[in-house]
DNA sequence: TTGTACGCGTTATCAA
DNA sequence: TTGATAACGCGTACAA
C-alpha cells in the first residue's frame, strides 16, 4: 500500500496523494476529503525509511547503555524515550553490555540506522574507544552522553556532581558519629572513581585517614559476600557506602544475617536512588545521582540541537542525599515517598 | 558517505563497490581489496533505510510494553533486544502506557517503520482494540504476544499457565497450615483473573471458599496501603498471594511495620519472580511466571517465521513457585540462588 | 489545482 | 570482471 496505490484508486497522481498526506495547501477542497477517506479507508501508513531517504531525516534516536534490566538505565530509557516520542523520534536501544572493545561497533550500528542524534547513559562511554568510534562513523552527528563527556565538537556531556555528593555523605555518617568506615563499589568506573574521591575527601574534613575499600561483582549476590568478609576483616566497621543500590540492599541483607543492628550498630549509604533501596528492609538511604533530571535534560538538549538551537556543551548538577532509615530512625512509611 | 562517492574516489562504478559490500562473486581480488581498504578508511556504513528500500527489508522489530521500568518488562526487553541483535535485527522499543485507547496508535507507529514483525510483551495487548488495529494496519506482519493471544492468522501466543501455578500456590499454603487467605493485585487484566480463578480452585481443593480479595494501583505506595488496609479489616489472615513481587514487596513491609512476624504469623507469596522478590527481607517466595522464557521463544520463533520456518500459533509453559523465605524458614543467604 | 520528473542510497538485472 | 539502468516509496521543484 503506497501513495502510488492510493493515487491510482482516486484517479489522482501520486503527488496529489502527498500534498494531502502532508497538510500542503493548494488541493481543492473536496479532492483532499475524497483522498482523506481513501487513505483513512485503506489503513494507509507512510514508509518512514522513503520518506527519510528523500528527506534524509530518520526520525530516529539511539540509545546506548550497559544494561536495560538495571534500575538506573531504564529509568533513564523511559524518560528518554517517551520524551523523543512526544517529538515524533523513535528510539532504537541497543545493550551494549559491559564489553570494553564492542562499544565501537554498536556506534556503526546505530549510524546505519541513520539516527539523527544518539544517547548514550553511563560514564562507561567516556572512554578512547567510544570516542574513536564517534570520530570515525559519526562525526557530525550529536551525541549526548549521560554522566560522562569527550572531547568532540559534536559530543555533549550532561553529568551529575557524583564527588561533592560523596562528600556530603561522608559529612552526614560523621555528624551522626560514625568513626570506622568502608566503601564499597562494583567494578571500577570513572563514577565510581570519583564517588571515592569524594567520600575519602569528606572523611578527612573530619580528621579520618583510614577507609576500607571494596570492590564486588555486578550482580545481585557478590555485594552480600563482599559485605561479609568486609565486616568479618573489619569488625568494628560502622559506617558503609556503596557506590550503588543494587549493592546496598544485598549488603544490608548481610549485615542483618550477621546479627548487626541497622542503623544502630552500622549504618549504611547507596547510590543513584533506585528502588532498591526503597524495597529494601529497612530502607536505605541514598545518593540522588538524578538520573532523571540528567536525562530529561540531554533529551530536551537533543532536540533543540536538533531544531538548531544552541546548548551548553557540557552540564553538571548538583546530586542530593535522600535520607531513609540506614542511616536514621525506623519508622512505618509515611506518605508522600521523596 | 555514500557508494558513489566510494566509486568516484575508486574509479569504479557504485555497483562494483555495492558488490564488494556484500560480498557478491565476480569481482577480481585486487579491486575487491582496494575497495575494501577505501570503506575502510572512510569509515563508510551502509544506509539501512536505502537498502531497506530496495530490498523491502527494514531489519527491525517493533516491540511494545506498558511500562519498561517495571522488571518483568525489562527483562523480556533485554533476551529479546538481545536476541534480535544477534541476529542482525534492530528493536524499536515503544512504552505504550496503560492507557487502553492509544494502544492501536503504536501498532500504527511501528508500522510506518515498516518493522518485519512485532513482540507485544503482557497480556494488556490481548484486547479487541489492539485486534482490530493489527488487522487494520499490520494484516500480514508476524506478531507475537506474550502471555496473550488473538485470533487473528498473523498473531502468535505465547503463555504461561498462571491459573494451575495459582492453583500451586494455593496448595502449597494449604499444605503449610493456612487457613484465612487473602488475594492482592493490581488493576484488573486477564493475567490477574486467572491467577485470582486458579487460586480459588485451589483453595476450593481444600475445603476453603472463603477469600479476601483486594486491589491496589498499580505505584509502589498503594500496596504497602492496601496491606495495611487488610489486616485491619480481616486481622486473623495468615496467607496472602499477591499477583506481583511488586505489590509483595512493599506489602511485606507493611505486614512487619503491623507487628506480623512473617513466615510464623502469616505467609506471602508473590508473583513474576522479579528482583524485587530478592531484595525484600525476607525475600519472597514467588509464582515464576517464566518471563524469559516466554521471550526467548517469542523471539526464537519470530526469527523462525522470518525465515520462512513454521511455529506453533500458541504455546503454553508451565509455571513454578520458588520457594524462599516468606512461606518457610529464614536463613542466610545460600550459594547458588535459584 | 494538479501532474511530471527527478533525487534520496541501495540492490539486482542485463548488457558489455 | 565490470558498468549502466531500473526499481524501491516518497517529497518537491517545476510545468501545465
Amino acid at each position: 500500500m503506497t501513495i502510488y496505490d492510493i493515487a491510482r484508486k482516486a484517479g489522482v497522481s501520486p503527488s496529489t496523494v502527498s500534498r494531502v498526506l502532508n497538510e500542503k495547501p493548494g488541493i481543492s477542497r473536496q479532492t483532499r476529503e475524497r483522498i482523506k477517506g481513501l487513505l483513512e479507508a485503506c489503513g494507509y501508513e507512510p514508509n518512514y525509511a522513503a520518506r527519510g531517504l528523500s528527506e534524509r531525516s530518520s526520525k530516529t534516536i539511539g540509545l546506548l547503555i550497559a544494561d536495560i534490566r538495571l534500575a538506573y538505565y531504564s529509568t533513564g530509557i523511559q524518560i528518554i524515550s517517551e520524551g523523543m516520542a512526544r517529538r515524533g523520534y523513535c528510539c532504537i536501544i541497543l545493550n551494549t553490555g559491559v564489553d570494553e572493545a564492542s562499544r565501537a561497533e554498536y556506534i556503526r550500528i546505530i549510524r546505519r540506522r541513520q539516527v539523527e542524534g544518539a544517547i548514550l547513559i553511563g560514564c562507561a562511554y567516556q572512554n578512547d574507544s567510544v570516542e574513536a568510534a564517534i570520530a570515525k562513523y559519526m562525526p557530525d552527528t550529536p551525541v549526548f552522553i549521560v554522566n560522562g563527556c569527550l572531547g568532540l565538537d559534536n559530543v555533549y556531556g550532561v553529568l551529575s556532581d557524583e564527588r561533592s555528593g560523596s562528600e556530603k555523605c561522608a559529612a552526614l555518617l560523621l555528624k551522626q558519629g560514625c568513626s570506622r568506615f568502608a566503601f564499597v563499589s562494583g567494578t571500577a568506573t570513572i563514577s565510581s572513581s570519583s564517588k571515592l574521591e569524594g567520600f575519602r575527601e569528606g572523611l578527612a574534613k573530619g580528621g579520618i585517614t583510614e577507609l576500607g575499600v571494596y570492590r564486588c561483582r555486578d550482580d545481585h549476590f557478590d555485594p552480600y559476600y563482599v559485605t561479609q568478609r568486609l565486616i568479618k576483616e573489619r569488625p568494628d566497621t560502622d559506617a558503609i557506602y556503596y557506590s550503588s543500590d543494587c549493592f546496598a540492599a544485598p549488603g544490608v541483607r548481610a549485615l542483618l544475617d550477621g546479627g548487626r543492628r541497622i542503623p544502630e550498630e552500622i549504618k549504611v549509604i547507596g547510590g543513584d536512588d533506585s528502588i532498591f533501596a526503597y524495597i529494601s528492609n529497612p530502607k536505605i538511604t541514598t545518593l540522588d545521582s538524578k538520573i532523571d533530571e540528567l536525562c530529561r535534560l540531554a533529551c530536551a538538549n537533543l532536540a533543540d540541537l536538533l531544531d538548531g538551537k544552541p546548548v551548553p556543551k557540557r552540564i553538571v548538577i548538583p546530586t542530593d542525599i535522600i535520607e531513609r532509615e540506614t542511616t536514621g530512625p525506623i519508622r512505618p512509611m509515611q506518605w508522600p515517598y521523596l
